[in-house]
DNA sequence: GTCTATACGGCGATAGAC
DNA sequence: GTCTATCGCCGTATAGAC
């Protein structure tokens, strides 16, 4: 039964992970202790230690897990909207949507995981101390792809523009899955924070709006 | 000399807001401690406690000592541009301008403060724990007074429309203000997380143009 | 208002048994 | 891989002198 060893030794790393992805979401780096961690995950304060070296490398082994698997559905939508795409190359639409639909992917819906995820990387980005450094490493990478099919759709672009407008793209995006129920308070009720699907639906008209207004030929 | 010893009196205090305004900013509440702040401010340890009863208290005092002060400029921004219209009332860009312009006031390029300031807040608006909370508390009862104007400028508008528009404007706003350096990297240089000015220049047309777009009659 | 001193528990990390 | 035990430090808050 040497599988089911190995089972169950898999089984521990992965809870400590996904206990402490969803404290890190909640409270942030500082705002958590290994304690809590061990606590949630019903395993020895230890362990943590043992597997990922320290809290600082717990929380980058979290935020890698989850950034190869996005980066690899966003790149394959990205080729997708290429081949789909004439000679002149996708739309600024289809861009924007080949960036944002994959985060509804990997069942969103069900798996609260991808959600702690997301308020994560919300709290990181946001952060003048890990923003710069976490991001760029995670997520740059990839977006520097999608940056470039931007350009070729929209070849009067002046540069500078191009990138504040995937700023503010980043930024309410970031905030959208965040989930701080603030926009739930102020409509009164009439807007439900986790309801992504209907975020989605209105962020691609939005930012490709955005997009077009700042960065196309008048 | 009473005077003098009252105005030293109120500068210990300050410089405690002072200081714990920029640790806070770079480091979040859970990533500052009363003796760092003691510290940097070059005052006795237990005197925060003193002032502000704890470290929340003197966490909110923060939040609220330039939101009086931002939310009083945005309201006169507000009634200005609202007087300066006709009885339509003013269109989408004068509002959105008039919501983004009063960042720029108070001296925001010489005062370090209120950059450290929007830095806090941008942490705050992304924190699933504080987000909902403090944004709603310490800036909606304004937000709702520019959520009317939206309105009456785009009276075909599906009103969940509206507040994720409202949403998606506050996600770009508070992440181009928490000057993470990002995009400095991204762009390899060709943009400065630090020019509000180039960032205030493009968030008004690209926001402007988003609104219209989700809100306007087809 | 300010400072000294301190209570008292939680913190991350690790050495070493099994 | 897992657990026990522990080190030494740092956390907030307060009591009491001045």
């Amino acid at each position: 039964m040497v599988k089911a060893k190995e089972n169950k030794k898999v089984k521990r790393k992965d809870r400590i992970l996904d206990v402490a992805e969803a404290l890190f979401a909640k409270h942030g780096f500082d705002g958590v202790s290994m304690r809590m961690v061990a606590e949630g995950a019903e395993v020895d304060l230890a362990l943590a230690s043992y597997h990922f070296g320290s809290k600082r490398g717990l929380f980058d082994a979290i935020l890698l897990r989850r950034a190869e698997v996005l980066n690899q559905t966003r790149l394959e939508a990205l080729e997708k909207c290429k081949a789909e795409a004439g000679p002149a190359g996708p739309t600024v639409e289809a861009i924007i949507d080949a960036y944002l639909k994959p985060m509804l992917a990997h069942g969103y819906e069900e798996d609260e995981g991808w959600r702690h995820y997301f308020e994560l990387v919300a709290q990181v980005n946001n952060s003048p101390e890990w923003g710069g450094q976490l991001m760029t490493k995670y997520f740059d990478p990839l977006v520097r792809k999608f940056m470039e099919a931007l350009k070729k759709a929209l070849p009067d672009a002046e540069p500078e523009s191009l990138y504040w407008c995937y700023h503010f793209l980043s930024g309410a995006l970031t905030l959208t899955f965040a989930h701080t129920g603030r926009i739930d308070q102020l409509s009164d009720g009439a807007v439900k924070s986790e309801d992504m699907v209907g975020a989605y639906k209105r962020m691609v008209p939005f930012i490709t709006a955005g997009f077009l207004e700042l960065c196309s030929k008048k």
